[in-house]
DNA sequence: CTTCTCACA
DNA sequence: TGTGAGTA
């Protein structure tokens, strides 16, 4: 299908699909008029990229990833390398989120801190 | 009408 | 990331 069709089915704008490739993400092949065209597996792919993207990896992160989960059996091989890079990125979120709770937290105290003292009460 | 590349108030 | 331009 082509790169319309597939924005679509995905609910991913062209313009990201097409940076993907630009990435080295995707490579749909290429017809007549060098319009873009997808296959299945293609489209798997942009599925998974979504997936782990919205899991807080970065398109290089993702770029490594990919190869190990195709549906190719062969590439199964490499995986161990590819289960570091997943443990040292689960740290990296978990990093992320300590930080994030001590922002939440010092919001919160001075959020009570509001509710003593209405006088501060933030205007427009 | 759809896709492509390139560029940016 | 979106969007518009100018093509093919």
């Amino acid at each position: 299908m082509k790169i319309g069709k597939l924005s679509k089915l995905s609910g991913v704008s062209q313009r990201m699909i097409r940076y993907y490739e630009e990435q080295g993400l995707l490579s749909p092949a290429r017809s007549d008029s060098n319009y873009r065209h997808y296959s299945n597996d293609d489209v798997c792919r942009l599925a998974r990229i979504r997936i782990l993207q919205e899991a807080g990896l970065t398109l290089k992160v993702i770029h490594s990833l990919l190869p190990c989960m195709t549906d190719d059996p062969l590439l199964f091989e490499p995986c161990a390398l590819v289960i570091d890079t997943l443990l040292e990125e689960k740290q990296k979120l978990e990093d992320r989120i300590k930080v994030l709770s001590e922002s939440h937290a010092i919001l919160n105290s001075h959020l009570n801190g509001l509710r003593s003292e209405p006088r501060v009460v933030v205007t427009d």
